[in-house]
DNA sequence: GTCAACGTAGCC
DNA sequence: GGCTACGTTGAC
């Protein structure tokens, strides 16, 4: 019995220091010989920091509140990253919407910030086959919606907010004039944006279509493949100490796993359903939901 | 559903 | 080239 109490004394004594060391890593000095990996992930033998696992959970839960606050100042970040430069909520953005203070410049550098991001890329593509088609097209003024001459420019702006929120589209690709394209002409997957079956030979020739068709086949298998990466926010990638007694860590010569406690929230997910690309502070943004 | 094993992308 | 770890697959 006292034992048990002891040991439950001991438990508790290593799970502050578990939790001092997985949420505070910057602060950690232990005096003990530390076996790190080049990422400076430390890998215990389990005698110290695991030797009484515990679950998930419990880590969670000792992190959550420095989580919290991570996750706080990074969707501050976002917020007045986007602010600044444009991108804001349909009812802040109709408010100011009158107010001129944001300048295409900056709104360029955020599409080009989310256009570097890998997630971003296969949008960048389409945009950029967006943009060739819409070189083809005989846009006069910025008046004349609509592929087919007479579609109507179906709420973009409705629905979107507005085109001025999307620097690609309202530049019409670089011809001065508005988003040529119905925007049902256009298929919304998680591997990228596409053009329904016909919407480009209304725009374009035969031998544009198909370079654009390879292309955009091309990207989405590449963007298919491409592997997720850690979102380094959630409270496992914060982890920094392999437990060396899941079934990860114990197969790991075989099993090429990382350790369970230390696997990313956002990866045991499955991927998106919607369309996301990644904001500049590494927290995921979707589109749609 | 979980788990183990494998292939291999991505990084150094 | 070695290492880490994500994605997939098959067994349970």
């Amino acid at each position: 019995m006292s034992a048990s109490g002891g040991l439950m004394e001991g438990n508790q004594a290593r799970e502050d220091e578990d939790a001092r060391d997985s949420c505070c890593a910057d602060e950690e000095s232990s005096p003990v010989v530390e076996r790190r990996n080049r990422s400076g992930i430390i890998s215990t033998p389990l005698s110290k920091s695991l030797k009484h696992s515990r679950a998930l959970s419990q880590y969670i839960a000792t992190c959550s509140a420095a989580a919290a606050v991570a996750n706080a100042n990074a969707n501050r970040l976002a917020q007045s990253s986007l602010v600044s430069t444009g991108i804001k909520s349909h009812s802040v953005d109709a408010q100011h919407r009158g107010q001129v203070g944001l300048t295409k410049l900056d709104r360029g550098a955020l599409v080009s910030s989310l256009l570097d991001s890998p997630s971003g890329l296969h949008l960048a593509q389409a945009a950029e086959l967006l943009r060739r088609t819409s070189m083809l097209l005989p846009v006069s003024d910025s008046s004349s919606l609509g592929v087919g001459g007479d579609i109507e420019a179906v709420s973009a702006s409705d629905s979107l907010g507005s085109v001025t929120d999307f620097p690609l589209l309202s530049n019409g690709g670089g011809v001065g004039g508005a988003f040529p394209f119905h925007p049902g002409l256009f298929i919304m997957t998680p591997a990228g944006v596409f053009l329904a079956d016909g919407a480009l030979s209304q725009v374009t020739g035969a031998s544009e279509q198909q370079q654009a068709h390879s292309e955009m086949a091309a990207a989405a298998s590449a963007n298919a493949k491409k592997k997720r990466k850690r979102c380094g926010l959630c409270p496992p990638c914060r982890r920094r100490i392999n437990c060396e007694q899941c079934s990860s860590c114990r197969n790991r010569k075989t099993g090429h796993q990382i350790c369970k406690f230390r696997k990313c929230e956002e990866l045991k997910k499955k991927p998106a359903g919607g369309l996301e690309v990644m904001l500049p502070t590494g927290a995921p943004f979707r589109w749609f939901q």
